[in-house]
DNA sequence: CGATCGCTTGAGCAAAATCAAACCTCGTGG
DNA sequence: CCACGAGGTTTGATTTTGCTCAAGCGATCG
């Protein structure tokens, strides 16, 4: 089976058989097991290497000091909690597991040694990090000038695009092991709020969230609804 | 006088003479300026060089179909506007002037030849840019989870502490040439209660706004306003 | 001197938050 | 096998926050 990470990272540049197998052997040497809650590095610690995730979901998280939560980004398998990270003094936030999780922990040697021999390595990292930054920014355009359901349509939209990118996804479904309070904490609203929400889309039949499952029987009907723009997740490949 | 990037870098890392020579004929070599309203780059088209903000403020921005603007951040001199971006088919959003700006253009070359030969210019541009990821990720926090008070004393916490890292407040005061309606586009309102929760603050005492100048009397106050946390900016040196 | 842009004010309304309670489901232990 | 409890979901009533629409005001600039 491809790894994830393998597949995004091919939308983008195709990689070497060397390439790949020296991807796969790095992401196999450290694995570790979280459960659901569970921090893989909190806000104050110093980073020190670089988690991939291989298996459930993931999250970027701020509390403030009064207890608001705020969720910044939802990882997902193949994505790269914090590459590159390790320059800084420590984490300005944590991150924690929203369902069981597998995650590769790479060493700083261990990525060098990947990057070091391989440009198209460096170049398909490089994208991956761009393509990261590019999300955290849609969702600041999310919270910031969406309503709750154009919030809620666009973030179903971006986790199944993205769960597809990793060969995730399944016709209209995929995996999504979220609860309502931690998707409120996503889209900036209250748990009551997002699950009046989601009975809208419900309602409308533009999504069905049962059993940490999502089904969009209508990808293009929900991403009119969440003024959706794949451009953002720059999947269609620049170089061959 | 020192250049506002340097003076910035160097609160991560200490660069050379040498450094700060090559960094300085960089950034000379091109020298644009552009009227407030007009646009560096626009969504859609193709990166092709590096934007080093010199003087004025600019900002990354997105629209919605319907018109809905979003400002994604604020740029002051010192910036690097779209640094590592070039690699990219296009533009996922626009960088536009807020004021009358001057910026240089960095070839992808020069910027090479700057990294190349610098171990300490490749970590500050590394740090620069982790720092950059970081603010908007507290933007994605402010639109989020804090209200329309709490965001603009945010906003004016960080902005000020930007600009006095790079040596541009006098005491308790620096440039903000920025209109409401603006202002409103960063904090996800409109510009009607924009103007209204200024007013809050104002009577309050903890911030005056006129004439493109903001004055801080009290940043500590004003920080606890904003439930602000400097540590998100990356300010204090780990590297000597 | 009018036009434009930015700021300000008011009234009414809509969206989302808050508070409170009930309900459902699934795993655990008696 | 059933009772219990925790976590997650749902509902209702009410309040708050911020939005919309509309208009007026005050500079500044050809």
């Amino acid at each position: 089976m491809t790894l994830p990470l393998v597949r995004k990272l091919e939308h983008f540049i195709k990689l070497s058989p060397e390439d790949k197998r020296r991807l796969e052997a790095a992401t196999s040497a450290r694995v570790r097991e979280l459960g659901a809650g569970e921090d893989i590095i909190q806000e104050g610690e110093k980073p020190t290497q670089l988690n991939l995730l291989l298996q459930g979901f993931a999250c970027r998280y701020k509390v403030l000091e009064d207890g608001r939560r705020q969720i910044l980004a939802f990882f997902l398998p193949g994505d790269l909690c914090d590459l590159r990270m390790f320059i800084l003094k420590e984490m300005d936030h944590s991150i924690g597991c929203l369902s069981r999780v597998s995650f590769a922990q790479i060493s700083p040697e261990a990525l060098d040694e990947l990057t070091h021999s391989s440009q198209t390595m460096r170049k398909a990292l490089w994208w991956n990090s761009l393509v990261e930054e590019s999300i955290a920014r849609e969702w600041i355009v999310n919270v910031g000038r969406r309503n709750a359901a154009e919030r809620m349509a666009h973030v179903f939209c971006e986790v199944f695009l993205r769960m597809q990118a990793v060969g995730l996804a399944k016709r209209d479904t995929c995996d999504f092991p979220v609860t309502q309070a931690e998707l409120g904490d996503a889209l900036g609203l209250t748990d009551v709020h997002t699950n009046r929400t989601l009975q809208e889309l419900r309602a409308q039949k533009l999504v069905a969230l049962t059993g940490r499952k999502l089904t969009i029987p209508d990808l293009a009907a929900l991403e009119v609804v969440g003024l959706f723009n794949r451009n953002y997740l720059h999947l269609e490949r620049v170089v061959s």
